[in-house]
DNA sequence: TGTACATCAGTGAACGCGCGTTCACTGATGTAC
DNA sequence: TGTACATCAGTGAACGCGCGTTCACTGATGTAC
């Protein structure tokens, strides 16, 4: 019940600091971390850092973590701000929340949705976080009124896989309705990762615009009621 | 114009055999390329590789070209096979090339489509046949009659994109239209880049009838005609 | 309150590794007369 | 057809680098009596 000592505050203090620099580095070097690096930026040397992370691939982990962890911050942060009867609006602002953070991180967000890294494997519940904004975009378009536009019916090993995943979240929304969400989440990364990997470069100059205009496609393909509508 | 001499046969087939040995390396090592690791795979002396490409990162580019081309020719094929009268066929067949491609050389589709290598960066012209698939998709959704069902109008400044676009290919078709295709691309190589990155494991496992229905519901939006209609 | 001991952070040197690239060389293949 | 020279492929050694991780150590902070 005391207070943490002075050796803990400073230990638990070094160790975000550890991360921070990490993260720039991570930034200016690309993917591949280096320890040795992180140690020379914070004036240590390269072996003190095994007082605060058992190797190398559990700072990544750490980053990787941290990482899912402020991307959900920043999403739901944005959705809060949005009006609570606009769908639409809510259903955008996760949408941009998830560009914004990408593109104010590009290196972080590049180590959670690029490529795997060489010689890493994330463990196992480093990937559970990945579905908030799932989630999230699930329950906007479910509590929307609008029904879903009509097309070819979901083939049957789909329907299955959908009602597995209904099941496991508890929620009573549809299967055509939770397609259309992975819809939108597959557009929403895929136009996020190809900005933010130059892929676009050449193409399409009013990035904002554009996303948004996209987003507000998938958002009429998943029923959210808004301005436009087919 | 006499054959090629035998020093220039070995030479053109040790070329090739070097990126196929490279090939090897990259989907065992991931991206990382080492010329060390090449030229123990191939018996030889690492300076050797020299005499073959003047460093790592022209062999790279040279594994970089070679990937667009062989993806090219990969969809080309494929739509090929899909009966000429039927829109809806020639696009999955495009659709389903793409993907195909990918899950057959993981790597190579890594090192196209996945996050930037660290210490490399590609040379410009590298980045052109990376539009291959956007053309056929485009050729295939303006050969079709059927109209692009309306949403929300296209913002100013992404049309004026879209216009030099289309001006700078020559071809004859509408903004509304390349805006359609432009989001199926984006579908398109987002969902693949889920499945090859494992972004999708533990959710969806019915991959390719999910893949074929997604891919279908993005004809259906680009007002490519067929079985399935708004 | 003061002392004795345990805990812990950070040091500095070292291990063993792999890497891309250079350079002078040998010996074989190709070319010109 | 044969000889002399130029071209080229591959060798082997070396340079200089950065890396993750280990280990015995010093000195400071914390804890128990």
């Amino acid at each position: 019940m005391s207070a943490p000592s002075l050796r803990a505050r400073i230990r638990s203090e070094l160790t975000e600091e550890i991360k921070t620099v990490a993260r720039r580095r991570l930034a200016a070097d690309g993917p591949n971390l280096s320890l040795r690096g992180v140690a020379r930026d914070l004036g240590l040397v390269p072996s003190a850092l095994y007082r605060y992370f058992p190797s190398r691939d559990d700072l990544l982990t750490a980053l990787i973590r941290d990482g899912y962890e402020a991307i959900a911050q920043s999403v739901q942060q944005a959705e809060s701000r949005a009006a609570r009867d606009q769908p639409r609006e809510r259903w955008l602002a996760v949408c941009h929340g998830v560009r914004d953070w990408a593109l104010a991180n590009p290196a972080e967000y590049s180590l959670l949705y690029g490529s795997p890294v060489p010689g890493y494997a994330a463990p196992p519940d480093t990937v559970a976080p990945a579905s908030a904004v799932i989630v999230l975009l699930a329950g906007i378009a479910a509590a929307a009124p609008a029904a879903v536009p009509a097309t070819a019916p979901i083939p049957g090993p789909v329907r299955a896989d959908l009602r597995r995943l209904i099941d496991q979240q508890g929620g009573g929304i549809s299967e055509e309705l939770l397609e259309r969400v992975f819809a939108a989440w597959t557009h929403l990364f895929g136009l996020v990762s190809f900005e933010v990997f130059g892929r676009l470069d050449g193409t399409i100059e009013a990035r904002r615009e554009y996303f948004d205009h996209q987003m507000g496609l998938m958002a009429d393909l998943a029923g959210v009621p808004g301005p436009a509508a087919f």
